[in-house]
RNA sequence: GGGUUGGUAGCUCAACGGUAGAGCAGCGCCCUUUUAAGGCGUUGGUUCUGGGUUCGAGUCCCAGCCAACCCA
């Protein structure tokens, strides 16, 4: 295979590192911390050990001036090649942007006053075999962003940001239950019976057992065996698999947080979430008014999550739009979509047809927060039905920046309505039913409120960015190579067959 | 699944159907305080893949792959 001439060159420069007898991917090198805390801890003249990757070269003949990166920052080294040992001068001409290197040297100020590091000595740590992005350009392709990920968190601030105001995200949700009283617990991400939810789910297959099995599609029926089992406060943050469709909204495997409450509603529910997407904007963000921008870095929309957040009954905003919506028949609402311009098929359900209207009119177009409740009892079967009206439920779903963001219910503990209501949903579908979650719930379940909120569309909102892909690290997309490509049609996978000691299980 | 747009050097981008270019990176030389350092020189291409039209295709046509956006 032929080899491009950049990388020939790069291996070559390994090669003679390596004829020198130095080990071009190093181990262990002490360090004063990171680049951030070695700026911090700047005193002129002193000595100071700091390691990164080589992001810039300005060589000014014997003055070598080199900036040493990490996600924390970037830090100046000054090299005086006269200053070197032959050998080590030798060895710098070995580098390359990319690589990764440590110094150690002291700290002074250059003449136009930008804090450095006088190398004494350097050891290479590891030599970068490829070339890096543009340091200028950063990589623009999205395709290569998302496919290789870590070119966009070298080459894109931007990038790096999101995903770092991510971890804070997913750090603060955890602490802010916990202060609150709640646990955290993990139940099966396999599943012989894919509930909790409506969605397609991903299928697989247990070879000890010889039984297929599902990915979940939503942890809630485990978590309220918990509830069950006598824990109050529980929660659950990860990922969930639903085997549909890929969009700028929608990631096969999602990150969600579900939480459940015994003795609450699904009104403490709102307030909880209320409290909490307001705390984590003040702590991740730094501010109630997000505000989004796009690429020239215009703003975009503001989204103001100042309480208390708008609450409103789901009938009156319907009502809102056609005060007779509701008086009308089946067709009659059907000729009214086409005036509304919203697409709807002659074969939906009525309620089908009200969400339709729901979703364009309604839920694309609200910005700021905005709790809808007073749903009808069609669209969530796991929730408590209202004493007053049986038509409803007692349930929001919490409508932010043109998405639904989280739901929230007082949870349904009645075994023998449950029963009638899953078995309403499976249809002709009886396998569907989750008779072990019917049985747990007929020991008796307390009253308890329960809330999802997806974490992917919680980020999208508070760090303004308009797709998924944007706040997953490695998002789904197909294989590009043509190996890979000819697996994925033919439908077979990589490496799968039944081997007891496969090459990636540690346990004997 | 349908429509639209795109895929050119390591990166960012040009190129009327007529010799595939630039900046950065790389390589060589000069330069002892630079900041996207500078100066001089220079290498580098399966133009996504496969067909077709044409004297001639990065460009036009067909099919496919991948992606983005819109729609379902």
């Amino acid at each position: 295979m032929e080899e491009n001439e950049l990388l020939a060159i790069r291996r070559q420069k390994l090669h003679r590192l390596q004829a020198r007898g130095v080990n071009a991917f190093g181990t262990r090198f002490e360090t004063d911390g990171t680049i951030a805390e070695v700026r911090q801890k700047f005193v002129e003249g002193q000595k100071v050990r700091v390691a990164g990757r080589i992001t810039a070269h300005r060589n000014m003949g014997k003055s070598q001036f080199v900036d040493l990166s990490d996600v924390t920052g970037r830090i100046q080294i000054f090299i005086s090649l006269k200053g070197l040992s032959p050998d080590d001068a030798e060895m710098f001409d070995l580098l390359d942007m990319g690589d990764f290197i440590g110094v150690s040297g002291v700290y002074f100020t250059t003449r136009t006053g930008e804090l450095t590091v006088r190398v004494e000595s350097f050891r290479i740590l590891s030599k970068a075999l490829r070339p890096l992005p543009d340091k200028w350009h950063g990589v623009a392709d999205v395709e290569t962003r998302y496919r290789q990920r870590y070119l966009d968190l070298l080459a894109n601030p931007d990038s790096r940001a999101v995903f770092l105001q991510r971890s804070r995200i997913v750090q603060e949700i955890r602490q802010f239950l916990f202060e609150r009283g709640f646990i955290e617990v993990e139940t099966p991400m396999m599943q012989a019976i894919a509930g909790g939810a409506a969605a397609r789910p991903f299928q697989t297959h247990h070879n000890a057992l010889g039984m297929g099995l599902y990915l979940r599609i939503a942890p809630e029926l485990y978590l309220k065996r918990l509830l069950v089992g006598g824990y109050p406060k529980i929660f659950e943050l990860n990922r969930n698999f639903r085997n549909e469709g890929i969009s700028r909204r929608h990631n096969p495997e999602f990150t969600m947080l579900e939480a459940y409450w015994a003795y609450a509603d699904y009104e403490m529910m709102a307030d909880l979430v209320e409290e909490l997407i307001c705390t984590l904007a003040e702590k991740v963000v730094g501010t109630l008014r997000i505000e989004h921008r796009n690429a020239a870095g215009e703003l975009t929309k503001t989204i103001n999550l100042q309480r208390p957040w708008r609450r409103a009954r789901y009938h009156d905003l319907i009502t809102a739009i056609d005060p007779d919506w509701f008086g009308r028949s089946k067709p009659g609402k059907l000729a009214r979509c086409v005036e509304l311009n919203v697409e709807v098929r002659p074969e939906m359900e009525e309620f089908e047809i009200t969400q339709q209207v729901f979703e364009k009119l309604v839920e694309e177009k609200t910005i700021d927060p905005l709790y809808v409740t007073h749903l009808p009892k069609e669209l969530v079967p796991l929730a408590k039905q209202n004493l007053q009206d049986p038509a409803i439920v007692d349930v929001y779903e919490l409508i932010v920046n043109g998405q639904e963001l989280s739901p929230g219910y007082s949870e349904l503990n009645d075994p023998v309505v449950q029963r009638e209501r899953l078995l309403a949903q499976a249809g002709e579908e009886v396998q569907k039913m989750d008779e072990d979650f019917l049985l747990a719930l007929e020991h008796g379940m307390p009253p308890a409120g329960g809330i999802g909120l997806g974490i992917d569309r919680l980020v999208m909102m508070l760090t303004g960015a308009e797709s998924i892909r944007d706040v997953i690290l490695f998002p789904h997309l197909k294989p590009r190579t043509v190996e890979n490509a000819t697996n994925a049609t033919s439908g077979k996978m990589p490496q799968m067959e039944d081997s007891e000691g496969a090459a990636n299980e540690k346990a004997p």
